[in-house]
DNA sequence: CAAGTTATGAAATAAAGTTTCATTTTGATT
DNA sequence: AATCAAAATGAAACTTTATTTCATAACTTG
């Protein structure tokens, strides 16, 4: 059936007397109409319910609850098609406007990161951790807490990685590493000095590293043996809020997935005896 | 509050009796119940329209004119037949498809938050927040994680609120909290021994508390002011990821953003003096 | 200006939704 | 097992909303 609103617009021409008032008042009010009883549409149109009912069936509908439906579908359908755009949080935005936004700019952020992350890296990265003797993770603010899930999660299967809270024990860390060891750095701008530093160190004494940064190139993923990338999204200034840590989980996710299938059965045994969520 | 699906996807689990048998055959037939009336519904069900009613009025509806003009809007605009995400993890999947499938497994989760979010318990939440003396946060495992990220970006506002890492002294504080106070709480599952703990402290001395749960009723959630919710996402025990914190983080970031936009100006400035990002 | 035709709304009726309340079921306690 | 309180349930009363009926008003046309 055709578009209800569509249609009315064409018979709104032939049609005569209260007919008339009551189809021109519909087109004038689709989203309000939807919320009337046929009682109130009646007194808004200062006609009757019968003539409401008279209306509905001259214009193939079954009555007016089967025209309130058909106009309810119509209106919601087409309120959807909106587009989204002006993505930028204003003083004006309503709590409404804030979720939308908010949760809209984290789902983008997660496509990003999934449409540039190489599986190949990721890949090698899950090699190296499991032929690595200690794995240890640097990062500062929010890459701290990065980090932290991320080692957490491994204790799960088992696997105990170091991270400080202190940057001068990460730093201390660092400088005693060795050959055979990795150093899984995170730092989303990709050149705060404090990792620079551990990095140097790490290189000095032949550690093997990960990054994960922001995409394109940056001092920290120069030391990298293997870069792991976040979409970029800055701009947040304003907002304050920081897709990038969502992102940043995501891949901490796909490599705890990617390390834990490695060893299938083993890793669904481990889980099983530390499933216990106290969170 | 949106989608009506999902929320009943969530509270399927945890409800009883008929409003369960209600609520599994909605989400089987959801395009169906759209052209039933409630005496149809109910001996469909074989309950009666009473027990319709009551489904609807305790699952936020006025009633089962407005359950049901919402379910002809959601099944109408389609936005719920997004493919159903029953792509576990498997031991055959490749590294590509584990990027695929935890990314969008993250998505999901971060549209079904969305979409289950109540503005108005947001809006309340951030008004608690202005008005509290002191904030204090609690949370064990990875939503202490949250709660860490929470509180970092509150002091880019100079509002600083208390978080212990160690549970006895989250435990502690509970304890000094009185009124005027305002306890967060998060724990995906709602029923983590410890926090409930801490819950029943606060009770005591009569501070607000603002809880951030799954959605559904829970032990936490019941001595809350303000309840959020994050969706349900269980199931991933296979994976072992926890699409919930990610959730938990979109919450903490539209909580964060809504209490800078009360006083716009005035955040801007103080997020322009300690955005130098070290991450 | 009548006779027929059409349009209209008040009121009756029907249908759908909501509330009330007595009864049953459930669960905890003895 | 017996008892009781609380929760769940559905029959039926009631309310609201939609539809039909029908008397009347308002046109049309010869």
């Amino acid at each position: 059936m055709k578009s209800v609103l569509i249609r009315l617009r064409e018979v709104v021409q032939q049609s005569r007397g209260n007919e008339r008032e009551i189809i021109k008042f519909i087109l004038a009010n689709p989203q309000d109409v939807t919320r009337l009883t046929i009682h109130e549409l009646a007194s808004a149109t200062y006609t009757s319910p019968s003539s409401v009912v008279r209306f509905c069936k001259k214009n193939g509908f079954q009555g007016y609850k089967d025209f309130s439906k058909s106009l309810l579908i119509e209106v919601s359908t087409n309120s959807n098609t909106r587009i989204e755009d002006n993505n930028e949080i204003t003083k004006f935005d309503s709590i409404e406007e804030i979720i939308e936004k908010v949760t809209l700019k984290n789902i983008i952020s997660l496509q990003d990161t999934g449409n540039i992350i190489d599986a190949q890296a990721v890949d090698q990265a899950i090699t190296l951790m499991y032929n690595a003797h200690n794995i240890c993770l640097f990062g500062i603010g929010s890459s701290y807490n990065v980090g932290r899930d991320f080692q957490q999660k491994l204790i799960r299967l088992d696997r105990h990685i170091t991270m400080s809270e202190d940057w001068h024990i990460q730093w201390l860390t660092a400088r005693n590493m060795t050959k055979g060891d990795l150093g899984i750095v995170i730092s989303y701008s990709g050149k705060t000095d404090e990792m620079i530093q551990c990095c140097k160190s790490m290189k000095a004494n032949g550690v093997t590293m990960v990054c994960l940064t922001k995409y394109g190139t940056n001092p920290i993923n120069e030391y990298a043996d293997v870069k792991l990338y976040v979409a970029a999204n800055e701009s947040t200034f304003r907002s304050g809020a920081m897709s990038s840590r969502i992102s940043q989980l995501n891949i901490i996710d796909i490599l705890y997935t990617g390390y834990a299938n490695r060893h299938y059965e083993q890793s669904l045994q481990m889980i099983a005896r530390t499933h216990i969520r106290k969170d």
